[in-house]
DNA sequence: TTGCTCCTCACGTCACGTGAGGTGGC
DNA sequence: TTGCTCCTCACGTCACGTGAGGTGGC
């Protein structure tokens, strides 16, 4: 299995600069950059493949090497795939600097796609918070089951029992988990 | 385009059950699965397929007819897959009751499962929460250049700008976005 | 010289989207 | 009878995973 090591920790930046890359030169291999972000040489030849990554050169023997800045945009398009951004977006994002005239423009429409994309991060935030709490809820509603006694109502007759008609608000997920009609 | 309409409310259990089904036996066509779940047609065939949801009869012209409790079960599959859960877990998860013997056992797992999927959750959340906050502070950075001014150093020079060299802490976002090296 | 690392195809996977072309049901 | 709804293939997509078979570089 072709994987990296090592999660990156996003502070320690001094000696960083001592441990990242291997090589004297300071560029780095497809597997430093692998390791160094956590993702994997597939991911990093794909990402060179869509148009993401530029190595700077290739040896004579066909290795990709990357400069330090690479392994940082790499780094960032790692934590938007995580956030659910499609490729699509992020590559289009990376280059909306370069297709400004001036620095304000630049800037203006930089932060108005930021901030759209922190709304969208909001959004989504709201929607695991829901689920979770959904979860929650119905992990209380069937840890009373845990001292279930009876072998009649037991495997389809659960909708019957006490335990679960007392609570009127039962969550959807404690309903469709165990196989209470409704 | 084969698509539904309208969110469904977790709320109003009421008048839902008047208007969810169109038809007077009370049973779902795969339309009616797709709308009230927000879900497409397309899902709603896949996940029968995918063993997941199982309509309790066809008609003569081969059309799907789910009872309620079939939508229940849909809208938990939506909202654990917009949690992130692959589907293969979801279907053991949904089966997992009748694997166990007695209600105290199956109580156990099924509760401990879902500890595990909220723990899950939990780091999801985190890791959302974490990205959101590098593009906030990248969004501070990068506001401060809606007023530059200056063309001399915009497009390829910014990392020399006092308005960048003045924060220490630049997020990574920010470093990326507008080529600063290093 | 020996390993470990990196290379290029190329097919597989997951969860659907997207038509094409045809029938059903109130 | 006219639409709108639903049907079954079947190929496409996105972001990689997973080998097979071969070479590079300290």
């Amino acid at each position: 299995v072709e994987r990296s090591g090592l999660p990156h920790p996003d502070s320690d930046r001094a000696d960083s600069v001592q441990r990242e890359g291997r090589r004297r030169d300071g560029l780095l291999t497809t597997g430093d950059m692998a390791r160094l972000s956590s993702s994997t040489l597939r991911t990093v030849r794909f990402y060179e493949e869509a148009g993401i990554l530029h190595p700077v050169q290739r040896t004579e023997g066909g290795h990709r090497l990357f400069p330090q800045a690479e392994l940082d945009k790499l780094r960032l398009v790692g934590d938007l795939r995580a956030a659910g951004f499609p490729l699509d977006e992020i590559r289009d994002m990376l280059a909306m600097k370069t297709r400004f005239a001036s620095g304000a423009e630049a800037s203006r429409e930089v932060v108005e796609r930021l901030s759209m994309q922190i709304d969208e991060m909001s959004d989504r935030i709201a929607v695991l918070q829901r689920v979770r709490h959904q979860l929650e809820r119905a992990r209380v509603c069937l840890r009373d089951c845990t001292d279930c006694r009876d072998e009649e109502l037991f495997p389809n007759s659960c909708a019957e029992c006490t335990a679960m008609t007392g609570d009127a608000e039962l969550p959807n997920a404690a309903r469709v988990l165990w196989n209470l009609g409704r």
